[in-house]
DNA sequence: CATGAATGAGCGTTCATTCAT
DNA sequence: GATGAATGAACGCTCATTCAT
């Protein structure tokens, strides 16, 4: 992690979770260059200096909070798919947790539907990584269910995990901003079913 | 559109194409809030005061870009929808359109998938708009595909909407991101194919 | 030359140099790093921004007010030289000179007495330049005279020059930091005179 | 002197001095304003807040640490001045011990060169005063050699003085920003030569 | 219409100093 | 005494916008 608290104490520990909380909070509402680090501050309750004991600049606030959140969605699935095998499983969990992220911070992501594709470099370049690793788990998902013979092996894999990542993310990108609310569980198993078996009527495969 | 020309005159309309494009081309290169009015007016190659006789701000400038891009999109399609009228076809056609984006101007295509998506307020009050209304496009393609049987009817049109336009803009946006290029006939046909018929093995309408 | 006019404007070029003069006041009261660009700015009657359109820095300002002075002192003394070829006079004249920037502007011969001998790296460096050039021009009339037999071989032109420089330099500092003010024409002979003749008693060449 | 030790005790006093050398050492690589006070603490291995347990303020410790050398400077020449008597003498003597200050302390004599020449403001109420001190010092023995007929007595003493302190401190200003080494007893030889006896050829008196 | 010099609010960041522990 | 987390004023600089020409 980028970014260090001045000491493991006990109650001061608080204010690097206050910091990025405050700057999810912010960032959500007014965007990251409409937030100006004093607002940060104030909505943590801290002084203006303080961000930079516990953060490197600004950015490296929002940062922080954006690797946290990815690297507790990959620690639960790594952790989920030792018992969770079945490629079609696998795929409704990533499926499910990534809807979830909605309820579990509605801030967090609407900051990862905005700030998160900016095209200022430093934002661009750590986000691109995260994507990237995400549609990794995907394609491996994919691959093997094409070489145990249940997923079709005439389409890329690379353009399914796409599909299925793009599909996913508007679905939550939408809720976002209209503020709808869904039930994670059933819309991704209507999402993994549209990508399993299609939209056409006809024989599937339940 | 919230902008206006000054005039009709020769030489002038001119200039606000000038600043459209400019502001299209340098807001791509270095994002909104790394471009400041004085760069896109030297891109342009007027003055920076000028820009506000076309303009209502900087905003107003990405904002007009924006719409008309829209707004062709629209024109485009509801113009060959006068003849196509396939359900299956429609949804290949705009996925082709929506694809084609890239290689038509990878400077607007670039600016959809990073400045669009600015803080949620933004969002809220102007891109969601458009994203609304290709949504509704699509979904009332896939409602009536459902009433003539041609689709499922057991899944929602709107998840059936969002799925498409995420893939769709999710390839879209890697390829940008990547830099690859693709050929854009070929992935429209494998997205709509996925979204048609799944990937499970087994029985398919082709 | 460093900076730039934003035009060649009859009234406007003034703002240049009101900078410049403003500057030069400030800092020689309060120091480089205890004058704020903005109490610069408000002496030059302008404001902060404005700095910026004809200095790329606030040490550009005081890089470009140093600059200008000792290009003038060179400029001065080349085109005297031009006709004063005597060793003794020319050292003269560069003492007198050098010994007159006091009444020339008290401001800035206070700042060569002070900033300029700051270590902060950008004003070390190119303060540096500026007495190494000064201190050649002495080197080499010294040198000329040692090779005509008018000056002692026997001591380092290097050294009896940096003992000319320091010797003026320390009696300008002392007027500059008293407020006493001097003759500059008999001082510069005074000095001149210990330095050809030394100070011990005994026959000397006039 | 300004600032005070906290007590006398064992591993304590030490921490005085410690701040004092840690300052002298960083402020010499950094300059007054490019170092921290936390820099200074740390070089010194105390806590930031420990510094002001024994100094008022940052610019404190520079004082005392600048006062602290003059201190023993004067201390020094008193107590060799005490044998040593002849004016000539007396003058190398102090030209010596000033040159030497180079290899006894390079840090020091570099901030004796730099941060001791800050604003206008901090020399006429501080740094001044420990050059009158040096310059009357030196008047008073030009004085006493013109008295005794040793030295001439058409040049004013103080003129001679700021000559004599200027030629030697540019000598070793010279040394520092150059980073040079040289042999202090030589050169201070050579700088009373030169002072002494003038550098114009003909009758000199050794 | 067009210009571009001028403005000044606003930003991210630093750091001397304080004070609860 | 000693600590170091916390403060918040202050800084250099940028840039959207205006307006006299």
């Amino acid at each position: 992690m980028s970014s260090s608290a001045p000491s493991g104490g006990a109650g001061s520990g608080d204010k690097y979770q206050r910091i990025l909380d405050a700057a999810v909070d912010v960032i959500a509402e007014n965007g990251y260059f409409g937030s100006p680090v004093s607002a940060i501050a104030a909505r943590a309750g801290v002084a203006d200096g303080t961000i930079y004991l516990y953060f490197k600049s600004k950015d490296d606030v929002l940062r922080t909070a954006i690797d946290t959140v990815f690297d507790r969605f990959h620690a639960q699935v790594q952790d989920k798919f030792r018992t969770l095998t079945d490629p079609r499983a696998q795929l409704e969990y990533i499926a499910q947790v990534h809807l979830e992220s909605h309820s579990v911070n509605r801030n967090m992501a609407i900051i990862m539907q905005t700030e998160m594709r900016q095209s200022a470099k430093f934002i661009a370049e750590f986000s691109h990584h995260h994507l990237v690793k995400y549609i990794q788990l995907v394609r491996e998902i994919i691959r093997r269910g094409q070489q145990t013979g249940l997923f079709r092996a005439d389409v890329s894999d690379g353009v399914v995990a796409h599909c299925m990542f793009g599909a996913i993310d508007e679905l939550l990108s939408s809720a976002v901003f209209t503020g709808r609310t869904y039930d994670s569980l059933a819309t991704a198993t209507q999402v993994v079913d549209v990508l399993l078996n299609g939209i056409t009527t006809g024989k599937r495969n339940v």
